[in-house]
DNA sequence: TCAACTAATTGAATCGTTTCAATAGAACAA
DNA sequence: TTGTTCTATTGAAACGATTCAATTAGTTGA
């Protein structure tokens, strides 16, 4: 037996259960003002009657844009990204845009696929957290027509827009932070290199140990992602080792490592933060501050880079002949708390 | 002047320099098996020389039906949501679906607009976990074509499926555990009661100190939010009273409301937990383990909720004859921690 | 009464796909 | 040669909104 499924109203039934014809009932939808008050109440009735509902296809086939912007992630589950996600969509709402949100989960492939499904429904522009170097991909979308803003990664100005966080000036604040409180032997936690933000971390740690005249030294100890698992792995990692071999610091590329740290500390073994090792994070993650010890962190504003985001992403689409491209760069914010306060 | 932006190509354009007909065109973007191969060949020339990119507007106008769908939440940045959000998305894009998320933020009429927006871009169905009684909504969307299911809540199978947890009885094991370990003045901190999920979990709360042969009490500490910024200002409360008035143990309607109660304890005033005042949240979310006393909770499946959500939304679309709808209702589970371990 | 104007309404054309009946062409048999 | 079966390709029609030039109705002034 064939599906019932009955088809939706469209314009056309509406126009003919009120009476009038489909561009009267169009201009009532779009332009009330052109339409005699009896006549848009005749056709709002029919519109109730019928439970018609506007389709967006036919009306951005038409148009040949749409109100929708594409928000490409790493990984939603991830704090600093789910407030990202919160400011771009609030920010989204305020200039009548929807959000359609992609979760790359650091993977390429999936990347790409959002990237071209998003193409595909030509939405108005995207908003991407790239997985890795990613100007080939923006220089061919914006070839295609298709607009892109970078966040938390800078892009050159010729390509496009980009919002970021001064990675290596917060890399430099954690690290000096920790000198400061006189720790000397410092180990940087994260990974892959391959991500730029911990590339530039790591750089900015290591430039504020240069720059030191003190004897402090830093070491990488690599992770394969920033997750609170990995994390552990690596606290474990320390605490099993001779203790003559610990640093007295630890600079975590995120909040999660950091938080992983801290749990291998706290339950596997018996290192005291901060006073045989100290813990900074980075992200300053609603969490940091109720983690197991409190955790010092690098903030970054990850619902202002959201919304940031999007202003300039609707700016562009809205009016490409003002728009000029550009590179916003906020700086982070050191918030200390017991995780490295000195004894 | 005027602005240049030149218009896409269209599968005319590709058509003509392929030197094929428009059908043909179609035909390998959708069947290439009843292609010869070398027309094949050129056709996909033609459109990696001109960058064509389909267009999903008219496609679907076509099909009239999309391969996406709506997830309306109450807050993305809470990990409970945010895990189910990852949840959906990973079991759509199984079904090649992609997902629209929308953020309520608590706020009906935001939800509202969500729904509306949805429905207008034609999804191919709603996940929605609701700010408040949704009956009449999903009827009215369902009545007008509209798949919905309804998430973390529980609805009347006549109308559609929804897939919960069970918090009523999560409720009832948290206190079950703070009586087995010898509490009796039970607080309940959560609100507003106007959230389904809240009122259970206070009435599983109840019905286990009812039941107990024990003289516990419990009674309802109201908050506005979910928050850990409510949790905090609860938290102040009742550190601030007189220590003879104070709860020997804190169920939380959620583990942001126990984590903020736990800062308030540790910072602003000397509560001991547990032995003071033992604490249990509810969600488990990743942190609860890492916060500052680990937190005991009642375990919610918040990613299995979401991708059960969506496969048997899917199943709904895409084979409405054989669908029934279901109830789905998981079982939560009880985690124990430092943060209720008796002395 | 007619012209001149404004306000309200009309409906054909359009957007870019997919679909499908019709056609062309090739291969083979009789 | 003609007929029969294939396979490959064609192109008109349809989806449902918006747009805009054309039309009609209504008002005013002379």
């Amino acid at each position: 037996m064939p599906i019932p499924k009955k088809p939706r109203p469209s314009i056309q039934d509406v126009a003919r259960l009120a009476g009038v014809s489909l561009g009267t009932v169009s201009n009532v939808l779009n332009n009330p003002e052109r339409v005699k008050p009896d006549t848009v109440g005749k056709v709002a009735k029919a519109i109730d009657q019928l439970g018609f509902v506007r389709n967006d296809a036919a009306r951005q086939l038409k148009a040949g844009r749409s109100k929708t912007l594409g928000l490409v992630v790493l990984d939603i589950s991830n704090p600093f990204f789910s407030s990202l996600a919160r400011g771009a969509e609030d920010a989204a709402a305020q200039g009548n845009y929807s959000v359609i949100l992609g979760n790359s989960s650091d993977d390429l492939s999936r990347e790409a696929s959002y990237m071209a499904l998003f193409e595909e429904q030509r939405v108005g522009g995207i908003v991407i957290s790239p997985v890795d170097g990613v100007s080939e991909t923006v220089t061919a979308l914006r070839g295609r027509g298709t607009n892109v803003v970078v966040v938390d990664r800078h892009i050159d100005a010729a390509i496009g827009c980009s919002i970021s966080v001064d990675d290596i000036a917060g890399g430099r604040m954690a690290v000096e932070h920790l000198l400061a409180q006189g720790k000397t032997k410092i180990a940087f936690v994260g990974g892959p290199l391959e991500f730029q933000q911990v590339a530039d971390r790591l750089a900015g740690a290591t430039s504020a140990v240069a720059a030191s005249s003190s004897k402090a030294t830093i070491k990488h100890i690599k992770t394969k992602a920033l997750s609170v698992i990995a994390g552990r792995e690596v606290g474990e990692a320390i605490a099993a080792s001779t203790k003559s071999e610990w640093p007295d610091a630890i600079f975590a590329a995120n909040d999660l490592l950091a938080v992983g740290v801290l749990q291998a500390f706290m339950f596997k073994a018996q290192v005291r933060v901060p006073q045989d090792i100290a813990v900074i994070g980075y992200d300053d993650i609603a969490f940091a501050e109720a983690a197991i010890v409190p955790l010092s962190s690098i903030r970054q504003p990850a619902a202002l880079l959201g919304s940031t985001a999007v202003d300039m992403l609707v700016e562009e689409v809205e009016s490409p002949s003002v728009h000029k491209h550009r590179q916003i760069t906020f700086q982070p914010e050191l918030v200390v708390r017991e995780s490295t306060l000195g004894v």
